[in-house]
DNA sequence: ATCTATTAATAAGC
DNA sequence: TGCTTATTAATAGAT
């Protein structure tokens, strides 16, 4: 249908070829159309080019997803079926997993226990047991820890206060002993917080 | 084209329209098959009768999926890419759910406490208190519910006893008290499974 | 299905 | 691309 007739084989010349796809492309979304207007039919066409741009058709007030489960529906091909089914299945496993792992849960925090038996509780009840030993082993842990740093630091403490004492109790005896001898009054040029303070009131009475 | 124009509307008269679909359809696959061979275009072609019934095409050499999948990135619609992400979305949150649920229930069992601190410490070990109780009170529930179980038996097993016992009593009074009054001997007649045979040796005693 | 008069699509040229 | 036109292809209606 045309000035000639031609072989339908791929046309070899590029621009011929960009060309009849073009006609031919809106002769077949025309007919498309026409299609599915006179015929009630549903229709869904996707067009992509060599060059890769794509041209579409889908028949009105049916979304494309629904044309193409129908499709595959009637097919047997799976198109993403096949996918959501991988997906789905994994949801199924990590669920039941998190099924088990909840029972035991409760289990272990003492709810539901009325439907186990004897046997099932021993082996809660021991896991609970080694569970509580391995805390309290813990907590042990952290106290014997928290009781050695803080010996450690009443170790510095005092070790510091020994030494203030120690510089307080010169200053002292300095400044009773007479003037300065570059008369220049330590004490009452030094900022406030930095002077020596005592927190302790009855360290006073040591020195 | 045909012996008449007609309007581009739906064709009313049925067997018409089933007519002009059938010719129709086909020239559409034919025309698909053309265009994909002349321009080495890639076509998908999904038609669904208005009966239901599903005819298609697709260019050789490239899956539908893949045409389908092409779609989806260039048209920026979502065919399935939309469930999946659900899906994906749905398998996070329930992997998520599982690996909190995992923690905890290692915390219970007493693995990995090295990096917790007291608080949490003391929270899992009032909830292994807790759930200690609750199993050894079920443990002592189903232990008395045996003993009762057992006492019942007990029971019953001793009345069944002093029955039998009374009986065999009469038997034997009967026996040694002269010849049966109906020349009739209970005892050797009796199948031996069923002869009154007591368990315990010191029952006989005190007959 | 098949036929065929008629319309529609389109190849080639511009 | 768009327009034109000679030519082929598709198909409406009848059988």
């Amino acid at each position: 249908m045309g000035r000639g007739k031609i072989e339908i084989k791929r046309i070899e010349n590029s621009n011929n070829r960009q060309v009849t796809y073009s006609k031919r492309r809106n002769g077949i979304i025309k007919k498309a159309k026409e299609i599915s207007l006179l015929c009630d039919a549903q229709v869904s066409l996707v067009i992509f080019a060599n060059s890769g741009k794509m041209h579409d058709y889908c028949s009105p007030k049916t979304p494309l997803i629904n044309i193409l489960d129908a499709y595959q529906k009637q097919s047997g091909n799976r198109l993403w079926d096949a996918k959501h089914e991988n997906l789905s299945n994994e949801i199924e496993r990590v669920k039941k997993e998190n099924d088990n792992m909840q029972i035991e849960l409760r289990h272990l925090k003492g709810e539901d226990v009325q439907s186990l038996h004897h046997k099932e509780l021993m082996s809660i009840e021991s896991a609970l047991e080694n569970g509580l030993a391995c805390v309290r082993q813990r907590e042990m842990e952290i106290y014997r820890m928290a009781r050695e740093n803080f010996a450690d630091k009443e170790r510095v403490l005092e070790d510091e206060n020994r030494s203030l004492t120690y510089q307080m109790h010169h200053l002292v005896m300095d400044i009773e002993g007479g003037e300065m001898e570059n008369g220049y009054n330590y004490q009452s040029q030094m900022p406030f917080s930095f002077r020596v303070q005592p927190i302790q009131p009855n360290l006073q009475e040591r020195i």
